[in-house]
DNA sequence: CCTTTTACTAGAAAGTTATTCTAGTTTAGG
DNA sequence: CCTAAACTAGAATAACTTTCTAGTAAAAGG
């Protein structure tokens, strides 16, 4: 049965109400196009109330940014940690960043649009998720590196070599000019695995 | 000796005044956050004569972003003419898409954001030149895969695998994340290769 | 050489959109 | 109950984009 709404509950449902509101205006008109009252209109909700939860437009499009990276971001340590091996390792990065991006399209095309103008607080706080997930990522595949399973390589050219390619199809599938990832993931892992092995 | 500015000249120049204005105030602030009036007051023109050239903010950069797409694609062109064999034609991709973000920084940082909302008309646009250019490059390429010296794959794979590792690389570049693309030019290059190699 | 047309510039006016403000409602906690 | 805090609403304001009117200067036609 469903329980009486709570303040709490009620407040999350909001916000997350807003908050969709946003993705789909975004994904619709885009980012800069949407006007506050389209978001409003479509969380039906008051101007004030964004306004409260959120701060601002920015606000909102920030947070919405914040979560999805954290949810991608989540969801492949998660399943990083179900590997055993380097090639299965660095496989599942391609695997997992196409199936969640054929899972979860809008927000996958919400993060591939780059030109957010976020507020000095939004940048510290990607810049300290990013670097929580990238410590994260090292750590699992430092111990490859070491064993000679993995290539030394500059730090920051393994995240590009294993992610650009799939990356950069994906975005072409969501801009209508290829097909989906799904047709290439297998052939993307295998090329990062080569690009990177010991 | 300076020539009499002429009407045409004088023209000219005012429109290029306005669209590396905008580049400046795209750069420091984001498209979203820099108003009509920061470029108009970088280029020193009156609203009026933005709106007579350009049409709308949106109409500036639209045309900012289709320039600087020519000049990558053409660049990139005319670089490929020069080249040889399979294998120098996929690494000159490389090399030039690192040194020509290297030499323009702001016009690569500014072709990375992707959300600035295109008017039916530019979209088409950019459509029509991408669509020119990807011909260009796939007659080039098609005869090395014919002839056995590339791999025969997807379409749509070629431009992933060949430049997705030093595209997201610059873009970590263009963003303070890691050193200069001429650092892993060379390995990026090789490991396109690799990847579609014969 | 004049005049007419067209491209262009300027800045004020109008229209839109984002943000703030004031007032009021609801809920958890004492 | 009562109070403080969280929340909602919508009017008022402020910021910004776009349009409009008027005027200037270069080219084109006679």
């Amino acid at each position: 049965m469903p329980t009486k709404p709570t303040r709490e509950s009620s407040t999350k449902a909001r916000r997350q109400s807003i908050l969709s509101a946003a993705l789909d205006c975004f994904c619709d008109k885009g980012v800069e196009a949407t006007a506050v009252a389209d978001i409003q209109r479509r969380a039906k909700c008051s101007v004030g109330s964004l306004y409260h939860h959120f701060g601002s437009k920015e606000g909102v499009a920030e947070e919405l940014f914040i979560v999805a990276i954290q949810k991608l971001n989540g969801g492949m340590l998660r399943k990083l940690k179900h590997c055993r091996g380097a090639e299965e390792s660095v496989k599942a990065v391609v695997f997992f960043y196409s199936d969640w991006s054929t899972r979860n399209p809008k927000l996958a095309r919400y993060l591939h649009s780059r030109d957010i103008d976020f507020s000095p607080e939004a940048k510290t706080r990607l810049r300290t998720l990013h670097s929580e997930y990238i410590t994260n990522v090292f750590t699992w595949f430092a111990s490859f590196v070491e064993r000679g399973d993995m290539a030394v390589l500059p730090v920051e050219a393994y995240v590009p070599l294993i992610s650009g390619p799939i990356q950069e199809y994906t975005r072409r599938w969501l801009a209508g000019q290829a097909g989906p990832p799904t047709e290439v993931e297998a052939l993307f892992a295998q090329a990062a695995w080569n690009a990177v092995k010991g």
